[in-house]
DNA sequence: CGTATTCCTGGAATCGATACCAGAAGTGAG
DNA sequence: CTCACTTCTGGTATCGATTCCAGGAATACG
């Protein structure tokens, strides 16, 4: 049943275009084989005798032969790669994270395409989709809009999202326990005797201050203190000045409680310029863990999240999903520490805040 | 001139294959137009007219259609991504870096595709390989081995290196000015009456390290100071146990000069825990700026290199080459501060070393 | 009105790798 | 030696977008 097939000639053996890299069936030439044999060569070596084995190997290995993923991915549907999302590599948060997931990504053979969000939504917007029109086969989201919701909807690639979720989508998320960690943070301060704690949340529109904001109001509900609004920061700008305002003015503040790492640095300068004392007359506790933070006079104590934890465990869901086939649903949240120092009173060993 | 043209049907009509994403010809049809003529109206929209501009436009809209960027560099050898391969982005200098390269690449429309090295060879080398594969247009390297050159220039994409040069070849390279920024790091510590220095150099494997130990060194030559051998530190590891040593034992030093970031942290913790006085009895200069250097006690005075810069520069030279095909040859090299805190004496204004 | 010019358009070959199919070559049993 | 197999191989359609080319439509110009 041989139906009439046309000889076309579509490898133009005469002129040879200056190609910057040789291409498969210049190594079938080569060796003198057909073009799938040598792709069977590549692709595992089934069915294919020892010797053409060998002379395909020996021809790969003369030309330098490297396979062009996007032939092969225009084909075989997979890129073999995924994208990572970030609002900014440049924060020791998102880098260390960057980092895990890289190298869990290079262990599965995929590399990363990296974009960052900048926390704007019309930018996260664009970097999806130069990600969709590369075809990745998943991405990992820190997302800082829910406006993308139909665009990713569509891709219907596995999506893991982590440090915050998809905003009202139950994508799976890896977070870790911000309500929980700002509580027991609270209720530490509480339990030391401070009253009239200072809450620098930085940016009040971001779900990780909102947790953690809810889980310290809590602490101070739940302990019976009386709450003040104007006790809690919402925006970067006004942070130092309304911090110099409660420590110098009346109604004077005795804690910092600081939800972000750079805010935290930024209020144990303030202190020391001021010249308060830690933590005799202000408490000072902070949200993320840094370095230096065990060495400053006094050594602060943290909230420390599992950073690589959490973001490991995204590429791991991510990577299940993309070779298992199970798709993650749900929210994992992993336990935070509090890393006792010295800047709310006296040291103590550090706990598993469960 | 027609020579027999067999009809192909290669878009089978009939059996539509559940694709995850439509395609072009999906967008010619519903627009009742030809594949080339959707492919004109996407890239700019020349010898196109109105009425089918608009016709194609709105079927792209319908079926939200997204370009295929795989099929699209299989065609035309351009794949609008750039490689980045760094040895760690956990690390400050190298995350900032990434974050202004990302920069860079997204405002020329192109992710990048990040690989860490861990500054193993062999890490290199399989990342390097996953990039060709890939088809990179160009490709940004902190190398850590000169072993892959030949891999490199058969793959002939321009490359930009940054931080370090690539070993014995002239690949573009922007550079911070290792040599002079650890002379005049040295010369200040001289000037300031500091005689005995201990230089902990990390891994002294590294180009950086070995540039700014042969700063450090020229300019206790020039001062006609004696050179000891055992005042170089070159390994991360004995690093600790060194200085502690020289801190107590016998011809005790009087400075510490340590050449990167972490290095710089861990020297101040171990002074601190020792009870050393800082400046009056050991002074302390380290490379790298870091957060909090200005907040310590007393605020360390450091080598500051334009990171932003040189990741920006680098990024910009590949642009270059890719965009205008000006390929960039030699050596960049940008200045470095000195940036005088208290950790080495009385505190003056910032110099920017020349 | 005919011809030259420009503007538009559809269709096929192409990029490089894979998957499939048909058939050749080799193996073993009867 | 034949038949039924398994093993191995070459050839080509296919993925999706671009780039040609040929030719139709529209306009201009003599």
């Amino acid at each position: 049943m041989l139906h009439c097939r046309p000889k076309i000639l579509r490898y133009t053996e005469g002129v040879k275009k200056a190609r910057p890299f040789p291409a498969l069936i210049d190594v079938a030439r080569r060796a003198g084989v057909g073009a799938g044999t040598v792709s069977r060569v590549i692709n595992g070596g089934q069915y294919v005798s020892k010797r053409t084995m060998a002379r395909v190997q020996e021809a790969i290995e003369e030309l330098g032969y490297q396979p062009n993923v996007a032939a092969r991915s225009l084909k075989g549907r997979r890129t073999k790669t995924i994208g990572l999302v970030v609002p900014s590599v440049a924060d020791p948060f998102f880098s260390v994270a960057a980092g895990a997931i890289e190298a869990v990504a290079r262990d599965h053979g995929s590399p990363v395409l990296l974009a960052q969000s900048e926390n704007l939504p019309s930018r996260e917007r664009e970097q999806i989709t130069s990600l969709i029109q590369r075809r990745i086969d998943g991405l990992i989201l820190v997302p800082c809009d829910g406006g993308n919701l139909s665009l990713l909807q569509q891709a219907a690639f596995p999506l893991v999202c982590f440090d915050r979720p998809f905003p009202g989508q139950p994508f799976a998320t890896v977070l870790g326990d911000n309500y929980g960690g700002a509580r027991a943070a609270t209720e530490h301060l509480i339990h030391r005797g401070y009253k009239r704690i200072l809450c620098m949340a930085g940016d009040g529109k971001l779900f990780t201050s909102q947790q953690r904001v809810r889980g310290h109001r809590d602490a101070i509900r739940d302990a019976g203190l009386p709450y003040f609004a104007e006790l809690e920061v919402q925006d970067y700008a006004s942070a130092s000045d309304a911090l110099r305002r409660h420590l110098l003015g009346k109604d004077r503040i005795d804690a910092v409680f600081c939800i972000k790492n750079l805010i935290t640095m930024n209020a144990y300068k303030i202190l020391r310029e001021l010249g308060v004392e830690v933590p005799s007359s202000v408490g000072l506790l902070g949200y993320d863990d840094f370095e230096l933070a065990d060495t400053l006079d006094p050594p602060i104590t943290v909230v420390r999240q599992p950073v690589v934890g959490i973001a490991t465990r995204a590429a791991q869901l991510l990577f299940d999903a993309l070779e298992k086939g199970k798709h993650p649903k749900g929210t994992t949240t992993l336990k935070v520490d509090l890393v006792y120092r010295g800047s709310c009173g006296e040291m103590l060993a550090s706990r598993r805040y469960t």
